[in-house]
DNA sequence: CGAAAATTTGACATGACTCAACTGGAGTGG
DNA sequence: CCACTCCAGTTGAGTCATGTCAAATTTTCG
């Protein structure tokens, strides 16, 4: 199971599998329940994990109190809240499996030692975090230019399984629309 | 003038005169005029550039030919297409002048260079860059859940001279909104 | 000064939201 | 295992924010 994350290093770093094998004793297998919470508002530990099995959502909490989903995740993506990590803060997110879920967890302290040991792991991270930034900069200008039936239309081309396993209802708040709307979307595709 | 700059390192690093006039000499000296570019997509200098005065913007041209405002800079930022940085491929942004502009330019070459040298140069240039991540997802965000009155009553509110020195025009394609929209909008807080 | 661009304003269209009601399926407890 | 509850999803009606198109006005700059 855990190569799959070895295959996700390699994507991006050659690493031998004697060096995969130690790096791996820091990582942490945990299951997370349908619905149970791996991160919440205000917790420190700041930890980051590998998704091995499942599906993940991350989300705000906004001061009137509505779930606002800017991730979500299926196997072989990383979860966390990077701003957290970053700034060694509080956590402002939160994390909810939507499946039972199976991670790998690593803690910042942790990770920061295997930097030392294995600089190509550094490596790995700072392009996964560049890609989180482009990312991010191409949902921006999306959402602001693009319009909401065409933003869903990419996703579930770019990604079709989270189209059959996760709820509407949190991929609607992911794209930045109601439920209603994102119903009407579908119904709309399908007639086509 | 590029004192300026030696007081954006210390900011985030500590850094000695000496070592900052060493490092000052990779820094070129440059006159954007207004209205002129900077920065055209499919150049292939991977430069990025402090600004000591002036105003700039960076945007994207749609497939359909419209201009996306991403980035409204003023003194004090940087500047470049850093994704076209990171990767090391041709500049998909443009970047313009709107006031005459003075920068100190710096190519990527050069900057491995000074990491070398200057480890606490990579470590400012790593905080930058994950405080422009932090702040394209709370961007990202707000253009998802907050209406466009309120983000712009926000933009203004944390840079007071962006909507003295910078076109309506482009601070709606900024926010993703029409001229138009803007105007009704200024018009509308002025009443209040 | 005069042309070109930026800004404002009006009229109308449209996409998305809100509120409300209804449907159907998943999960729960007896 | 069935009946019940609850919640996600759907649908409809009305409203609102923002867009589009067009024209008038102001500003900028050669």
């Amino acid at each position: 199971m855990s190569r799959l994350l070895y295959q996700s290093f390699l994507q991006h770093i050659s690493l031998s599998e004697e060096d995969f094998q130690h790096i791996l004793r820091h990582f942490h297998p945990r299951t997370i329940k349908k619905k149970t919470l791996f991160l919440r508002e205000g917790m420190t530990t700041t930890t980051i994990a590998f998704i091995l099995k499942g599906t993940v959502r991350a989300y705000y909490l906004s001061d009137a109190g509505i779930e606002q989903v800017n991730q979500l995740a299926l196997e072989q993506h990383w979860i966390g809240d990077l701003y957290a990590f970053l700034k060694s803060e509080p956590a402002r997110q939160y994390i909810e499996a939507l499946e039972d879920t199976e991670i790998l967890a690593v803690n910042g302290h942790d990770l920061e030692q295997l930097y030392d040991a294995y600089p190509q792991l550094e490596r790995y991270f700072r392009i996964l975090f560049q890609n989180a930034y482009i990312h991010t900069q191409q949902r921006l200008n999306a959402s602001l230019h693009v319009p909401a039936i065409e933003r869903y239309r990419q996703l579930i081309e770019r990604n079709p399984a989270i189209g059959l396993r996760v709820p509407l209802i949190h991929i609607a708040s992911y794209l930045g629309i109601t439920p209603e709307s994102l119903s009407r979307i579908r119904k709309q595709l399908a007639q086509v």
